[in-house]
DNA sequence: GCATTAACCACAG
DNA sequence: CTGTGGTTAATGC
């Protein structure tokens, strides 16, 4: 009996997953095995769409490696970027509490691995492990902060602070680096901060003239990070 | 009025 | 996909 345990948790690979989510780590092996036998995991390439606006789901969508856009198509057809995420991220619980529609897209940035875990398997781990529902409602809370600092800098600040903010954001955020090479368009940056594409290429090349960034095609490198701040900061 | 800001369009590398 | 120039509309001295 204990040999057929064991046979079956070695059969599962979630429990040995190096990218494991914080959230994942409080749970014990029988819940990471129902969530192995409920989840699949899938390599998207660059540009790829990972699920779709309106469409319907029964999964939410774990980050595993990658980075992704989250993108909505508002009433006018315009679309908006709501947040650029790297992993690990968890995303798509609220269609999961609602009406099972995807509220957004997911775009693949660059080549990304997800796993899909089952709504109604992951609704049993709330509601068993209290621990990681905590976690997962951190995260959550924590996801909803920032989009609400994005909404408000988007709208009130102006462009040159909304690029700026962009810059740093990448860099801080996503490339880790001030130093960096862009793996998204201008029109994408445009989109994160509700501008178009030709403000973005002028705000850049306005940057770069007077030595705030050295800019190559798709590589920026932050030469005065001191000012970009004080740029974003005063909008 | 005049200046500034930023969006939109068109065109060209 | 980007960069540039021209135009236009809104807003603020």
């Amino acid at each position: 009996m204990m040999s057929k345990i064991k046979k079956l948790m070695s059969d599962c690979k979630c429990i040995d997953c190096d990218n494991r989510f914080c959230a994942f780590a409080v749970l014990n092996d029988s819940e990471i095995k129902l969530l192995c036998n409920n989840h699949a995991e899938v390599k998207f390439k660059k540009k790829e769409i990972i699920i779709k606006q309106g469409a319907l789901t029964t999964n939410v969508v774990y980050i595993k490696s990658g980075l992704v856009k989250e993108h909505i198509t508002g009433p006018n057809k315009k679309e908006e970027i709501l947040q650029i995420v790297k992993s690990p991220f968890f995303l798509g619980i609220h269609a999961m509490f609602s009406d099972r529609i995807n509220q957004y897209s997911l775009t693949a940035i660059e080549d990304t691995t997800v796993c899909f875990i089952n709504s109604e398997i992951l609704k049993i781990l709330l509601r068993k492990n209290s621990e990681f529902t905590y976690q997962i409602l951190m995260h959550v809370c924590k996801d909803q902060i920032n989009n609400f600092h994005q909404c408000v800098n988007k709208v009130q600040k102006h462009l040159h602070g909304c690029v700026a903010d962009a810059i740093l954001y990448l860099a801080d955020n996503i490339y880790e680096s001030d130093h960096f090479k862009l793996s998204i368009t201008r029109s994408d940056i445009a989109g994160l901060i509700g501008t178009s594409r030709e403000c973005v290429s002028r705000a850049l090349a306005k940057f770069s003239h007077e030595g705030i960034i050295d800019l190559n095609n798709k590589t920026v490198k932050i030469l005065n990070k001191s000012l970009l701040q004080k740029i974003s900061e005063v909008g």
